[in-house]
This record gives C-alpha cells, sequence and structure tokens, in this order.
RNA sequence: GUCCCCAUCGUCUAGCGGUUAGGACUCCGGAUUUUCAUUCCGGCAACAGGGGUUCGAAUCCCCUUGGGGAUGCCA
C-alpha cells in the first residue's frame, strides 16, 4: 500500500477563499488521518492573474489555521519545461496534435453554437493531419486526441463510480499558442511526479477529472483516487456559490472578525462532513476520525450564526491569557491608539468576565473599551433610556428616579473601602433603604459605570476602574 | 441547450430496510444569574413529488421537479 499523499493546489488571484481553506483542511485531515503527507503547491501557471501577495496570503492563512504542509511546490509555473516535455511525448505519440484554429475562428463558432442553442463542441480539422503537412510559421495550440467513442471513469471515494461518455469530452487544450502548458496538463504531470494518491478538491473539477484521466492514461500513469466535495453555497435564500457579494469570503475576514483558529476549523470541518451528533471535534479527534465517506455529497449553505456561535465555544475556553493578547490589537483599532502596559494588566484582570461573555475578539474589544473610555460615548436609544428609567418601588404603585437614589449619596461612596464585599454591602443597603429592586436599582448604574447593559459583574468592574474614575463617571450621570 | 453532481427541520447534519426520524445553530418559553452573557431544562420545526421493489421504505430502483457545478488558449 502507497503512502497516502494529498494536495493543496491553490492559484495565487487575490485571496484565499473560505473554501479554499475547507479543502486544505480536509486534505490535510486526510493525510494526517491516514499517516501520510500533505502537499501544498501553488498553481500559478496563469501568468496574467498571478500576483505575489497572494501567495503571501495563502501561507499566512494556512499557518493561521494551523495547517502544517510536509512538502512544498512553490511555482507550477517553474516547472513548465517538464510540463512541455510531456506534452511534446503526446505529440510524438500520437495522441495529442497541433491545432492551428484561432481563438477568432474559436469564438466565431462558440457564438454561433449559443444563438442556435446547441451544445457547443469543437471539433478540429486538425485532429488528423499528419505533421509532415502541418503549416509552418503559424501559431498553435497542442490538442489531445480524445477518443470518439467508449466512456471515461473516475473513481472517486465520495460520489463513488462517475462515468463521462467520451464524446462529451472535447480535444482539450494542453498548450497555448504562446507556448506554455495549461493547468490541466500541469496539474496531471505534477501529481503524476510527485506521487499524490488522493486528489480532493472542490466539485467544480469533477468535470475535469475525465480529462485529466484521460492525459494519465495516454501516458500510461497510474491514476489517483479522486474525491470531489461540495462547493460551499451561499447563505439560506441567496442563490449560487458563496462569493463576494454574500460577505465574507476571505479567510482574512475571518480573521479580522475576531475569529480563533479553532473556532473556524471547527466550523469548516463540520460545513460538509459530519461524525455522528459530534459538533465540537478537537484537532486531534479529527485527524482521529476524518475519512472521505463522512464527506457529505450536497452543496452546504454558509451559516454566519453558527460559525460565531461555535467560535464562542471556543473563546470561553481559551487560556485567558491568550484571549487577551489576541485582543489587544482589536481593542487599540477600536481605541485608535496603543494601549499602555498598565492598560494591558487591567485588560488582562478583566478579561476571565469578558471573554465569558463574548463569541468573538471583537465582541471582546467591544465589551471591554469600557475599561478604557472615560467619556461617555455616544448610546444608542435603548442604553440611553435606562439612565432615566424610573425604579419601582415594592409593593406600590411609585418609583423613583435614578438621580433621586444615587445622586446624593457620593459623600459616602467616596469614604466606602473599595471592596467588592463592601460595594455590595453599600448597594444592598441602599436599596433597602429606598425599598426597591437591587436588580432593577443596578442596571442604570451600570450604564452609568459601563456604558452598556450588558458588561462584567458590576463590582468587579467598578473596583478594577477604581474609586476615583466610578464616582467621575457616576457624577457626570449625575448632571 | 448539453454533460456531470446532488436532494432529511429555515441552516449544518445523524440515519445506511423495521427509530416516538436524533443532535447542533436560529427562534420562542422557563430555571439559575444583582443585569447581560454563559449554563441547565422545555417547545416550534424536516424525509420535494410520483411510480415501483419489499411483509416493511427517509434508506434500494426509475421518472418528475428543484438546487448546484461545468461547458475558456482561467485554475
Amino acid at each position: 500500500m502507497k503512502k497516502v499523499k494529498t494536495r493543496f493546489a491553490p492559484s495565487p488571484t487575490g485571496y484565499l477563499h473560505i473554501g479554499g481553506v475547507r479543502t486544505a483542511l480536509f486534505n490535510y485531515l486526510y493525510a494526517k488521518h491516514c499517516g501520510g503527507e500533505f502537499v501544498l503547491r501553488i498553481e500559478d501557471t496563469d501568468r496574467e492573474r498571478y500576483t505575489p501577495e497572494a501567495i503571501e496570503l495563502i501561507y499566512r492563512d494556512l499557518k493561521w489555521m494551523g495547517l502544517a504542509w510536509d512538502e512544498i511546490m512553490e511555482s507550477q509555473f517553474a516547472r513548465r519545461d517538464r510540463h512541455m516535455e510531456v506534452a511534446n511525448e503526446l505529440l510524438v505519440k500520437g495522441a495529442a496534435y497541433k491545432c492551428f484554429t484561432t481563438k477568432e475562428e474559436l469564438a466565431e463558432l462558440r457564438e454561433k453554437a449559443t444563438e442556435e442553442k446547441r451544445a457547443f463542441r469543437f471539433e478540429s480539422k486538425w485532429r488528423d493531419v499528419d505533421p509532415a503537412d502541418y503549416p509552418i510559421d503559424q501559431e498553435y495550440v497542442v490538442r489531445l486526441k480524445t477518443p470518439l467513442d467508449g466512456e471515461t471513469i473516475v473513481n472517486d471515494d465520495i460520489r463513488g463510480t462517475v462515468s463521462f461518455p467520451n464524446k462529451d469530452i472535447d480535444d482539450l487544450i494542453l498548450v497555448r499558442s504562446d507556448n506554455t502548458p495549461v493547468y490541466q496538463l500541469s496539474v496531471v504531470v505534477d501529481d503524476h511526479d510527485m506521487g499524490i494518491t488522493h486528489v480532493i478538491r472542490g466539485e467544480e473539477h469533477l468535470n475535469n477529472a475525465p480529462k485529466q484521466v484521460l492525459i494519465m492514461k495516454a501516458m500510461g500513469w497510474d491514476e489517483p483516487t479522486y474525491g470531489h466535495i461540495p462547493l460551499i453555497l451561499a447563505p439560506a435564500g441567496q442563490q449560487g456559490k458563496l462569493s463576494k457579494r454574500h460577505g465574507a469570503t476571505a479567510v482574512g475576514d475571518y480573521i479580522n472578525a475576531g475569529f480563533l483558529p479553532e473556532g473556524l476549523f471547527n466550523y469548516l470541518l463540520r460545513l460538509g462532513w459530519g461524525h455522528g451528533d459530534d459538533e465540537i471535534i478537537s484537532r486531534e479527534q479529527a485527524i482521529e476520525w476524518f475519512d472521505l465517506s463522512g464527506v457529505v455529497k450536497a452543496g452546504a449553505r454558509f451559516d454566519m450564526q453558527k460559525a460565531i456561535s461555535v467560535n464562542g465555544y471556543y473563546i470561553r475556553e481559551a487560556d485567558t491569557a491568550r484571549v487577551t493578547e489576541l485582543t489587544i490589537p482589536f481593542l487599540e483599532k477600536k481605541l485608535d491608539r496603543i494601549l499602555t502596559d498598565a492598560e494591558k494588566e487591567l485588560l488582562s484582570k478583566a478579561m476571565p468576565e469578558v471573554q465569558e461573555r463574548v463569541k468573538t475578539l471583537v465582541e471582546a474589544a467591544d465589551l471591554a473599551s469600557f475599561y478604557f473610555i472615560s467619556e461617555m460615548p455616544e448610546l444608542d436609544e435603548k442604553t440611553k433610556k435606562v439612565l432615566d428609567k424610573p425604579i419601582p418601588v415594592n409593593d406600590s404603585e411609585e418609583s423613583k428616579h435614578p438621580k433621586e437614589i444615587f445622586c446624593d449619596s457620593f459623600a459616602k461612596l467616596e469614604e466606602l473601602d473599595w471592596t467588592v464585599d463592601s460595594l455590595n454591602d453599600y448597594f444592598n443597603a441602599l436599596a433597602e433603604k429606598h425599598n426597591v429592586k437591587l436588580g432593577k436599582m443596578l442596571q442604570p448604574l451600570r450604564v452609568a459605570i459601563a456604558y452598556s447593559t450588558i458588561t462584567p459583574p458590576l463590582y468587579e468592574a467598578m473596583v478594577l476602574l477604581g474609586k476615583e474614575e466610578c464616582l467621575k463617571r457616576m457624577n457626570n450621570a449625575c448632571d
């Protein structure tokens, strides 16, 4: 039994798509599950769309997700000579031919077919021309001579055996007229040369598989096993596969949205793959459990709510020091300034209560921001209202305005020992004195101190904030 | 148009001939919590339709419908 070797082969155009990392993830998991190797190959044969920045993004995002590759081919384009060598061999064998039809002629034929609502199937008149009769000094492409009848079988571990009638497969181009190899050729040659045993990739490649099998056959090479995974579709109610217009598609978007790598890892794993009722699955567990038979055949819609929910689990579980570190840049962005060491210390003290209440790092920065903003920011209507909302008096129709309760009590607060216990005693007594429910009474105070109705436990926050700062904020609210 | 793939709650999924069709997200109740979040209980909600095969189909076969992909000198 050959050692399993999978590959992730992105093309460096733009950013790394979320569907791309999922493909990488499945390749990685399958390889690791089988004790094999996972290789990364940059498919940069299209020089017009290639950008070096895109390659850096691929490296960054894969590393961020913890998908370390065991081997890398940094440039497929660099191997073009070898690809051309194979093309020539095919030519010599008579399995391929030179086609002198121009792009313009081709476009015309295609257009005509569309107009007449016919299936476009190009039949080159050069297919059976003797090489001795080829014109000289004329541009040509190299095409594969696809069998006219019979069928080509693709063995797919996810879909089973898929067969394609050869009559529907056209004579695909192997080499462009500028003498550069095309992806279809390069993939096959590289997969073979690198010893790839399992080609796991998006379903959009399923139609390419028979063409690649045909090339393999023409070369007399062993075919790999395929695994075409379903596409990630647009969110519920929207059409097509997930794309930019449906929202976040780049891995970078999720990093910026405050996802933890393990959160995205887990969500993506479950999107198109299942293992019984298991939802929270660690990396180690995933490697142990992952197999191609668990891959769901139907396309899966991306659900941001669930992704965030899963991420929330990991935020709560994560080490506090780590979440603190990760939250700092988000907080600095929000505050638009660098945090001092003292502030970082404060953040880490606040974090245990913060991380329990948020689902992303962005939310963590939002929730913790009141520790660092002395002036009350613009509040939304609902929150603002709490500041003036009358507090009902127990067993009566009456109610008291928050100011009535708080604004004359500063003198006593100033003398108070500023601890959770004494604050607790103090406010309990205050609520009793005014005969109101503690929870109701504390709500406006919460907003005055933390500018939100959602905060860490109030007394704890007040202690961290310090007496002076709290009194200042209460004073401001009383004006 | 042609080819290929697919089809269980709104969404992600379990189920692989005999189940009260399970779990998760969302939503709605309730409990805990000084508030919020968490957590815990409970609820709403699905086998696309039609034919077969079978003692018995969500499960197997066929058709219809629906969805997705491909149809490039892109990958």
